[in-house]
Order: structure tokens, then C-alpha cells, then sequence
DNA sequence: ATGTATGAAATCGTATACGATTCATCATGG
DNA sequence: CCATGATGAATCGTATACGATTTCATACAT
């Protein structure tokens, strides 16, 4: 404790910090709509910061793909282009892909039975229709399969890519509709492929193909043709 | 003199881009070495800036993986860690592989004939010996097979890879001696499959095994354990 | 009526100033 | 002699202030 009253705990976050957690929550949340405009001035007054820090935690949110900001002019939540979807999945698909069969050999009984529960969730949320839990499980179940991914740079990536698809309301299932129930069953055949200490690359073509499965849904969907990899 | 002399003009870029630029190339093209302490205020000095600016530049930095920034302490230029040298080629080859594989339909006979010349030259730098400009050759090269790369998140990563790898001066040939001739072989190999219209999936397996070999070459001087992938 | 010039308002960009934190140094007691 | 706590310098973190740029509305001329 520095002065008397107040400790000024060494461990708090910097306000910049805490500005970016803020604004990410909010744009990965869906509070704030694609194109909102992100205003220096305000945030910084409805935070109790100065806007320094609010700049700061802004230019990392756009390093990072969720927002667009353009020089003098202002910062906005970045926009769900159709052909932004395709490349961020495309992205994700190689990287998630990469990280699933890295992980793949270190992975547990535990995390196994784990991934297991969490599906037979989302069949439950099929059932009774809950797209809300249905995705956020989905990101839980997923995130143990490559979680264990040896390699921190690809980790960060496959964060980064879920970051901003989460941010594009409407994720991915709400797109499509009877993408969802062949999801769980592409999860559960990959499920048996880690469990069974498959081949690494043929994991990683499975994982590679659970997401552009979905994509190639979407794209049907949309009438656009989609190119192969 | 900015109210009558000067235009003021609009198109200069702003004092934290231009002070990102001077420190990216500065580190990249190795004039600062690993785990040099990047102090604000001296550089702003320096650049003639605000430490303002400088802060901004630095951060974008660090989110981009070149310097590695401590809360209160301050930015150092990230060093070259064994294992970090180890994640990045991992997951540079990962990228790189499936940005070459995306490009390959595009590319051209031109892209070929330029790729065939430049390899052509690195190995007039293997007789002559000449690690620097083959270091630069090589790049070039590669950028013509991934460059055609439609999906720009992809290529943004590949270009942020190629970024970290340059920075850890001693850029992959000069720590494995036999390897240079076997890569130029290999160029011949992979610009044949993508001139003949391979499988895309063959074309990137066979970049991603270029990138691994090199990898595979480092690993086994300094004998440790690769893992496969 | 439409296009263009002019002005004001909004917002960003940067400089300066000061408080906060870390780290090293040194004095002090065991 | 070593451990421990105080003290100071170096450096980062943020607030405030002001200048620069863009944008939009308005008035004017064609």
C-alpha cells in the first residue's frame, strides 16, 4: 500500500487492458452491431478513462481483425462481408485444423470423455432448440480438442479466428440450417478418430473438414462457388 | 510553416506508422539485435517524435511477435529462443502450405518462368556463396508461389511469419549447412507440381514438407526431438 | 435545381506534464 | 558476511491540452 487507503494492488490491469477487454466482450458478445461506430471521446468518458488507453486497447482490437479504422476518421466494428466469412472459416479451417492433430497425441481419457459429454449437450440443444448454448458449448467442445496444441503461435491463432467469427453474430448455424445435426455427428466421428491415436494427418483432414463443411454449407446457401482445399 | 508554406499534405503517413516502420525495418533487417531494449523516450528523441507515437509503433510490434513488451519494465526485441524458432517455422510451414496450395490454380506462366530464374539464381549464390543475397532470393521466390494467394487473411499471416523468421538474424541457412542445396532442388520439385496443375492438396503437402525439412535440419544439428506433423 | 465554395462541428493525432511502478543501490541490523 | 528494508533514478502509464483533418451542412453562383 503505496499511500494509506487504497492498496494500488500491483496485479491490476492496465486501464488499456481493462479498455480492451471491455470492447471485446462487447463486440464478441454482439452488443454491438457490425459497422456501430467506435467513438475515442465517448468510450473513454463512459469508462472514466482518458481516451489514451481507449486508443490503445481500439488499435489492438483492429490488429486483431474485430474492428476497422480508418485514419482520421474513426474506428467501427468490422462488417460480416460474405467474403470476409469465407476467408476468416477458410483461415480458421487450415490452423484449427493444424492445432486438432498437434494436440491430438497429448490429449486424455479425461478430455475425451469431456468432449463426449459436451456433444451429447449439444444433441440435447438440438432437441429442444437452444442456438445460444448450441454454440457456446460448440466452442467449449473444440476447444478441448485442440487445446492441448503444443505450439503457442497456433493456439493464438485458432483464438484469434474464433474471436472473430463469435463476433459475427449469427455463428455459423444460425446461417444454415441443417448444418448443425451434421456437426455433431462429424464431431463424434472425430472424437473416435483422437481417441483411436489415428493418423495426425488424418486427424487434422478430419478437423479441416468439420469447418469447411460448414463453410461449403453456407456458400451452397449463397450460391457462390467455393474454392477447394 | 504549415499554415502557408507546406501543403500539409493528407497523403503523409502518421508520425506512429512511420516510427513502426523505421523500428520494423530495423529489426528485421538486423541492425537491432535480439533483446535490445527499446526505451520510448530515447527513440522519440531520436525520431524527433512524441513518446506517443513510438508507444503505438511499439505495441503493433508486439502484437505482430518482433519485440517483447513487460508492463513497467518496457519493449525488448524478441529474442531467438530455440523453441520459438521451432513455433514459428511450424507454424509458418502450416500457412505457407495452404497459401501456396490456394494460390497454385492462379499462378501464371510468367509467375513460373520468374520463379524459374530466381532459383536459377540461388544457386549462383551457392557457387559463388553469397548467404545474404540468397537469403533475399529466396524470399522472392517464395513470394511468387504463395503471392497469387486469394484469401488475405492467409497471406497477412505468411507475411508476419516471413517478418519473425527475418528477424532472427542467421535466417535458417546459415544454421544448417548442407540444407541450401537440397531447398533449391526442392523449389525445382514444388514450381514443377504447381506448373503441372497438381492436386492442390499434394502442392501443399509437398510446401509444408519444404518448410518441415528445413525445420527437420535444425532440429537434428541441435538434437532435439521433432514432433511430426 | 445543381454543383461548388465556405464555414463550423466532430473527431482524430500528438505534445507535454505528471503520477505510478519497477529495479538497482546502499545502508543497516542480525 | 548475508539478509532485509529504505531510497533514488529510470521508465512506463495516463490525463490534459491543443493542433490537424475530415465531414457535413449551408449559402451562393451558375
Amino acid at each position: 500500500m503505496s499511500t494509506t487507503a487504497t492498496p494500488a494492488r500491483t496485479e491490476a490491469r492496465s486501464k488499456s487492458e481493462q479498455a480492451y477487454e471491455v470492447l471485446k466482450d462487447r463486440i464478441t458478445g454482439g452488443d454491438l452491431v457490425a459497422g456501430y461506430r467506435l467513438v475515442l471521446s465517448s468510450i473513454a468518458d463512459e469508462l472514466g478513462f482518458s481516451v489514451v488507453p481507449v486508443r490503445e486497447a481500439i488499435r489492438r482490437l483492429e490488429a486483431e481483425g474485430l474492428v476497422k479504422f480508418e485514419r482520421n476518421v474513426g474506428a467501427t466494428v468490422a462488417g460480416v462481408d460474405a467474403t470476409l466469412y469465407l476467408h476468416t472459416m477458410q483461415t480458421l479451417s487450415v490452423i484449427e485444423g493444424a492445432a486438432t492433430a498437434l494436440a491430438a497425441p497429448l490429449i486424455t481419457a479425461v478430455d475425451i470423455d469431456n468432449a463426449r459429454r459436451l456433444n451429447a449437450e449439444l444433441r440435447r440443444c438440438l432437441e429442444e432448440f437452444e442456438p445460444q448454448r448450441f454454440t457456446r458449448i460448440n466452442n467449449e467442445l473444440h476447444a478441448i480438442l485442440y487445446g492441448h496444441c503444443p505450439n503457442p503461435h497456433i493456439l493464438d491463432l485458432v483464438h484469434r479466428g474464433w474471436n472473430r467469427l463469435n463476433a459475427m453474430r449469427a455463428s455459423s448455424f444460425d446461417l444454415v440450417p441443417g448444418r448443425a445435426r451434421k456437426s455433431v455427428e462429424e464431431h463424434d466421428q472425430l472424437i473416435a478418430l483422437i481417441e483411436s491415436r489415428a493418423d495426425v494427418h488424418e486427424i487434422e483432414m478430419a478437423a479441416r473438414a468439420h469447418r469447411t463443411a460448414t463453410l461449403n454449407a453456407y456458400m451452397a446457401q449463397h450460391q457462390q462457388p467455393a474454392s477447394a482445399i
